[in-house]
RNA sequence: GGCGGCGUAGCCAAGUGGUAAGGCAGAGCUCUGCAAAAGCUUUAUUCAUCGGUUCAAUUCCGAUCGCCGCCUCCA
């Protein structure tokens, strides 16, 4: 039974779809300005693993997933390049789709820019207007927040606690609004601006978070499942997002919030003046490999907080070469044919061990588990020769329906070694047997140049790259 | 000032009122002509500290120390 827990209520639910088998789910994307640091894809690898593991349990889903091409920074940064929203944005979001993929996240059903979703915020906007949950003022439209009581729900703030501004954020002089909770539907933009669509109401651009109520509602519907996102957007967006959209609908936004904690670096936030902000590029520039960086945000549930040090990311690119190893092996094996039940037994409590994890709120520590001692179980046996026909495949299967979820093994591809290599290490086979063990060293010394590794065992030589 | 989370072996960490998953590193072993690689085994009388509740606490309660986050830029 699939739990998760839902910031809404604060406590473990049951889940349960609103709609039969049929899952709708958004997850706030990035706002491309820049390249995308390993913190944000930390959220956005929870929220592949939440769609593939929504799948895994058999789901039909619609999966939205919301780029944010246009902010005052976005605006700020275009005019400074003299660039036109589009043009600043096109190469960020390429980048973005790129890292994605090479991290292993699929492909949402529906990635909306917030530039092609203008006429529906102003249509939420105008309802707003209209049923009074927002007011005009100096050209700008607030959302009221004294019309919407459960204000609130979400982040559970206390506001009555709270020092006005405590953050040193708010500028309570700079707009004139009812309430300094009130946040911008619409921000006033002059004549004399480059940036601004036109509306019943005026001239201007969208606040923050009117996007991701319009992308949501046009493409899930006024109520939906699974809202996911961020710890950090908890408040105000989130709690903004159901100000606005329950304000203008009526009706409940979403039913299960999910929030992922942030990412440290080293046990330090990560920032740019520490010194320990990374993109995802910067750490393919230092050598790593994106399906080990994918381990390591998974291997920590996503509603913890995940300590990322090099040590760790070290240490994920052993594990997965270790994975990789493994079923390589199990393929390969020379095995006589049968069915070792004991085997059989091993494999099918690793996917029920690997589910029960899941189903916990996405306990990927407990499911990665499940599949280690898998993998352990079966060298053993393959060491004993007691892993049989039957049993290889049962397992490659059970490997492949994790593996679905956690996207780990990668493609098992056959990697083909030019024939120069491929007579090297014939000619050392040759030496050996001749025990000619100069050479025979010479030519071990001389792929491990050229990055491959040689590996000398009873059922003859095997190879890899470094 | 208000609110929330965390502190488990060298590192990353899961976890539970009944005595500590998993990965990396280390060590030992197997294999090997020797290595390497690989595989296996092993690694916390103990869960920040101090009290309390309990037959029993790492797990519940309180205090203290330390760290991280939110309180209208944030994944």
């Amino acid at each position: 039974m699939l739990k998760f827990h839902n910031t809404l209520s604060g406590q473990l639910e049951e889940f349960q779809p609103l709609n039969g088998n049929e899952v709708r789910l958004y997850v706030c994307g990035p706002t491309v300005w820049s390249y995308a640091h390993i913190g944000n894809f930390r959220t956005f690898t929870f929220g592949d693993i939440l769609r593939r593991y929504l799948k895994f349990k058999g789901y039909r889903l619609t999966h939205v997933f919301n780029l944010t091409d246009v902010d005052d920074r976005i605006i700020n940064e275009a005019a400074k390049a003299e660039k036109s929203i589009d043009e600043f944005t096109a190469p960020f979001i390429d980048a973005f789709w790129e890292d994605s993929d090479a991290l292993g996240i699929e492909r949402p059903e529906i990635a909306p820019r917030a530039t092609h979703h203008i006429p529906e915020m102003i249509r939420i906007i105008e309802t707003l207007l209209e049923n009074g949950h927002a007011y005009e003022s100096e050209g700008s439209i607030y959302y009221r927040i004294s019309a919407f009581p459960e204000y609130g729900k979400l982040s559970k703030i206390n506001f009555a606690g709270n020092i006005s501004g405590a953050s040193g954020r708010v500028d309570t002089d700079k707009y004139d609004k009812e309430n300094a909770q009130d946040f911008a539907l619409w921000k006033f933009a002059g004549a004399d601006e480059a940036t601004g669509w036109d509306a019943s109401f005026g001239r201007g651009r969208p606040g923050w978070h009117i996007e991701c109520s319009a992308m949501a509602m046009k493409y899930l519907g006024e109520t939906f499942d699974i809202h996911a996102g961020g710890i950090d957007l908890k408040f105000p967006h989130h709690e903004n997002e159901i100000a606005q959209s329950e304000g203008a609908s009526g009706k409940i936004f979403a039913k299960y919030w999910l929030h992922s904690e942030h990412l440290k670096v080293e046990g330090e936030t990560m920032s740019k003046s520490l010194g320990n902000y990374f993109t995802f590029r910067d750490l393919l520039a230092k050598g790593y490999t994106p399906t080990a960086i994918r381990y390591l945000l998974l291997s920590v549930p996503y509603h913890k907080q995940l300590n990322f040090t090099f040590e760790t990311l070290d240490g994920a690119e052993h594990t997965l070469e270790r994975l990789r190893d493994f079923r390589k092996r199990l393929n390969e094996a020379k095995l006589s044919c049968g069915d070792n039940q004991d085997l059989q037994k091993i494999a099918k409590k690793s996917l029920s061990d690997f589910e029960a994890a899941m189903d916990d709120n996405l306990n990927s520590s407990v499911a990665l588990a499940a599949l280690h001692n898998l993998v352990r179980e079966v060298n053993t046996s393959l060491a004993n020769d007691t892993v049989l026909t039957a049993n290889r495949d049962f397992i490659l299967q059970t490997i492949d329906k994790i593996d679905s979820v956690l996207g780990i093994f990668g493609e098992e591809k056959e990697e083909i070694l030019d024939t120069e290599i491929e007579s090297l290490i014939e000619e050392r086979q040759e030496a050996r047997r001749n025990r000619n063990f100069a050479r025979s060293d010479e030519i071990r010394d001389l792929l491990s140049e050229k990055g491959i590794v040689l590996e000398d065992t009873k059922d003859g030589v095997r190879w890899k790259r470094k």
